[in-house]
DNA sequence: AGGACGATTAACT
DNA sequence: GTTAATCGTCCTC
């Protein structure tokens, strides 16, 4: 693929997102039936992202991130919890869209017996962590086909309960590229994830210099 | 081979 | 408001 061709495709996050706004994952992960509506996502580009796992190039960990659109690409991070994305770059240029908060829409019982800690519905879904607790998504998942009629993880309903109005602002929690308004949400939505920005403690410099 | 840090959460004061 | 938990990944040496 030329260069040229790759810059030509860049930006498929930021033009799938809001579109996941209202669609529906539904999880059949251990035999028990999930499904979230999504009331907030974020976009992550590729090579031209510095906020984005696929910035510096394909890896073994973002592998699924450069694959084929429709495509489930799950990360574990803090050393405890995994994060949700949908994968929607053509095969072999890097975009997803992190699933960031929804409302739980089937499977009530069985999110709260995943998630104790929640103690009303709209905390279930409502953080990437919480709702890929939810919906059981782990290392398990990871690359999974959503759109396969077959797969234990599905994506349903897309750009057809899109919500009236939508908000965008600076993603959460990242330190590169924080300006770009790339979080997109539904407004006064209760499950919607409260904005914490990115921070990062000063480092000393290196004794070295 | 070693170490910093993270697309976070829950439990604190 | 603060902080511990906890480990894979990636950068640096």
């Amino acid at each position: 693929m030329t260069d040229e061709l790759r810059r030509r495709l860049s930006g498929a996050a930021t033009s799938v997102a809001p579109r996941l706004l209202g669609a529906v994952v539904t999880s059949s992960v251990g035999g028990a039936r999930v499904a979230v509506r999504l009331t907030e996502v974020e976009a992550y580009e590729g090579l031209d992202d510095p906020a984005s796992h696929a910035f510096r190039g394909r890896t073994t960990r973002t592998a699924v991130m450069f694959g084929p659109p429709g495509h489930l690409y799950c990360y574990f991070t803090y050393g405890m919890h995994w994060c949700a994305n949908v994968v929607c770059g053509v095969d072999g240029v890097a975009a997803a869209v992190l699933l960031r908060a929804g409302d739980v829409v089937d499977g009530v019982d069985v999110a709260f017996a995943r998630r104790p800690a929640a103690r009303r519905p709209a905390d279930l879904a409502r953080g990437p962590a919480r709702l890929a607790t939810c919906l059981a998504l782990d290392a398990a998942q990871n690359g999974i086909d959503l759109l396969a009629v077959d797969a234990e993880v599905q994506l349903g309903g897309v750009a057809a309960r899109r919500p009236r109005t939508l908000a965008t602002g600076p993603r959460v929690g990242i330190t590169a590229a924080a300006h770009r308004p790339l979080r997109f949400w539904v407004p006064d939505a209760p499950s919607v994830s409260a904005y914490k920005a990115g921070g990062r403690k000063q480092r000393p410099p290196r004794p070295a210099d």
